[in-house]
DNA sequence: ATGGCATATTTGATAAGCCAAACATTTTAT
DNA sequence: ATAAAATGTTTGGCTTATCAAATATGCCAT
């Protein structure tokens, strides 16, 4: 019961989820990712960034080594690849299905990446897979879809599946 | 820039919308609404309930008659219909589509519901509606789907496309 | 080894939204 | 008409996550 009260349970706040993206993709990039790193990377002042950095170490989330420098935990690997994966999951298909802009698509997966179910994010992707496979109804029934609906009030340039969702599934399955 | 921070930026909270629907549906089942009914029927205190109304009367949502009972704005209407009707056409997508059972669909639409772009709400309808529509290739492309993925994973009593999926859009198309 | 810079932390403030508890007001019932 | 019950508001406290500004720590170069 109170179901609307669950919007606050979550494994991870929205804040939080972009704490441990932003390390995961500073290590990527650069090597490293230092407190001072991930304010800037994220344009929060270092104050702030201290003191949620802390609360992530302490959550065990992310762990730093003698001289300062941050990595993932386990868990905190698992955490930030699942709100990444979901990420990647629900911008295909609003861009690639639903034919949403590439900005907007990305607006809105941001807010709700972190908070869908994990079932929820599975079936998602079972559903693109599906699309996108060898299967015939899946191409003919987005043809039958666009020509009914979208095209007509299509903003994209280009209505042709995403290459995006692809690339995702692929990314998505080798990491699972 | 800084898609991650547009987290906040939205219409209305989500604590908000709920008090707003909340307003709407006393009104509609027992004919008014006060801070105590929309306190006990939320499960929160009625001090937080009177601070959040205020707040709410203030933002031009609600309004106030001579008695204290409660009734939406204009605006205050328009908002609670639009979160109404993205958590019909997300529970929709979910069950009817995805198969997601019913508790789970609900915490996400729940979650999300007052998130998602009226773009994406409108493309999400769109969608949902050619599946039911006459078009063969939507009936042919879910059964294939269900049949190659879904059925052997499926924890639903039933797999057939969901009652709740017809009912959510006459309701929505009569009221848009 | 001392000044200067980058980096990190702490402190005090803010905003939302909840709670409990005290207080105020209004309605109802006798 | 007055006591009791229902209803509404205020106050102070808590949490999360931000900011600005002050302070601390460490590092490098002269």
């Amino acid at each position: 019961m109170d179901v609307w009260r669950e919007f606050e349970h979550n494994e991870i706040t929205h804040s939080g989820a972009h704490y441990l993206m932003t390390v995961q993709q500073l290590i990527e990039e650069q090597g490293y990712a230092r407190v001072s790193d991930v304010a800037r990377e994220m344009h929060i002042t270092p104050g702030s960034a201290s003191i949620m950095i802390k609360s992530l170490r302490e959550k065990g989330y992310l762990e730093e080594d003698r001289n300062r420098f941050l990595k993932l935990s386990e868990e905190g690997n698992r955490l930030a690849q699942s709100v990444w994966s979901h990420r990647q999951i629900i911008i295909a298909f609003l861009k690639g299905v639903l034919h949403i802009d590439a900005e907007q698509a990305e607006i809105d997966a941001c807010k709700i990446e972190h908070l869908i179910s994990t079932k929820t994010g599975e079936r998602l992707l079972l559903f693109l897979q599906f699309l996108l496979s060898d299967d015939p109804h899946g191409k003919a029934f987005l043809k039958s879809y666009w020509d009914a609906n979208v095209l007509s009030i299509c903003d994209l340039e280009s209505c042709a599946v995403c290459e995006e969702v692809g690339e995702c599934l692929v990314i998505r399955t080798e990491s699972a």
